[in-house]
DNA sequence: CGAACAGTTCGATTACAATCGAAGTATGGA
DNA sequence: TCCATACTTCGATTGTAATCGAACTGTTCG
């Protein structure tokens, strides 16, 4: 499980059992004994529970292991070439996730757009100022039947990224920018060249963050 | 034991099962399964067994180990502030061991004067030249009651070294050119100045190999 | 609300690793 | 030649890790 979690990115439970070939019983055990022992970080998610190494010393020992395991070769990391679509803009439900969800939530958390809290983020005055001037429609967003703005971390990224009707919200003045379009039949979206150009200018977003 | 032999250097069964705290039975038998695992290699020498690492990838391994264990600072190679002068100049018996019989040992190897062959070593002609141009008495070291060449790997260095009447021979020389000193009472020598420019020289031995 | 799902806890079984006493081999020195 | 030393092999005991069925909690969704 720990050799399934190199890559730095998160699973849940059932995957990593999968992964393991025990049962979710076992892995639970084994999970909650790695999660003790500080090797692994869990976040909950819905009923969902998301596992990641705690940190990078415990990726340099699994590295280490697996070289001298022999068959490291079946998960050393390999130069990738160029990131795959879905990990750049993978749609999660109705929002951005991906790369560049991350990065989006990322930017706006730093600049205390959003604030992290418990399981959601709160939009401060300033964070709402900066949406409804980009066009998002916040007022919408404040549906009383749906969360606001929700953490949410899906298994292409370790960080989270804004989910909830905001995160809606947001991913639908892309699409009407423009900025990214979607693919049919294909769960994610392509950053168009306008786009690019709004992250670098707008969003002080780096390309080379999301493209690699 | 893995982390009793993180320094590279090499270690008897004996040691190594008074390190782990355990009946050397249990030390036999978890060495046997670590050479077996290529974790370890091991050299038989007399009737001693010195076990060292395999490889560079073990160190790594048990140090991200020993790092994410929390007291990895107990074996953390630590700045050495100098090299202590047994490991410097050690003597065994009567020659020279320690960084400097080893560093004047391997040169001698990489210069194909000696050869190594079986437990011991081969003089090869180019070999008994230079000794004997360098003032070593090959000719009485060749006694009938005494093995000529040895190879003998001591607990200060992994790699062996020159022993039995030339190493001897070549002690003796050191010592009437005044290249090394005695320290009474103590098993270690002392190079001299002398002896350091010497090994620039003569032997082509850089000093930082030998004192850091 | 109830069914499906994700995950956990509990308990019993099973297998195996760790350990060391006893007895063996090989080496070195007196 | 004989004893001490260094180490190994064998065998029996012990503890405990791994495993999964059964039953549980909590979440999502229709």
């Amino acid at each position: 499980m720990l050799a399934a979690l190199i890559d730095g990115r998160s699973r849940t439970a059932t995957e990593l059992a999968y992964h393991a070939g025990v049962s979710p019983q076992t892995a639970s055990s084994h999970l909650a004994k790695l999660v003790q022992a500080r090797l692994l970080a869990m976040e909950a998610e819905g009923r969902f529970r998301h596992y990641r190494l705690a940190g990078p010393n415990v990726g340099h020992a699994i590295e280490a292991l697996l070289a001298l395991a022999g068959d490291g070769e079946r998960y050393r990391k390999g130069p990738t070439k160029g990131i795959e679509p879905i990990r750049i803009a993978r749609t999660c439900y109705d929002h951005l996730a991906g790369r560049l969800g991350v990065a989006l939530t990322h930017m706006m958390v730093k600049r205390k757009l959003l604030k992290p809290s418990g399981r959601d983020f709160r939009l401060t005055p300033s964070g709402e100022k900066f949406l409804r001037k980009f066009g998002v429609d916040v007022e919408k967003a404040k549906h009383p039947r749906r969360a606001f703005a929700r953490q949410c971390r899906d298994w292409t990224e370790r960080r989270p990224h804004l989910a909830g009707a905001l995160g809606a919200a947001l991913a639908a003045r892309w699409l009407e920018l423009r900025w990214v379009t979607r693919v049919p039949e294909e769960r994610y979206l392509i950053v168009t060249n306008r786009g690019r150009t709004a992250l670098k200018g707008l969003f002080s977003i780096k390309p080379s963050d999301i493209f690699m």
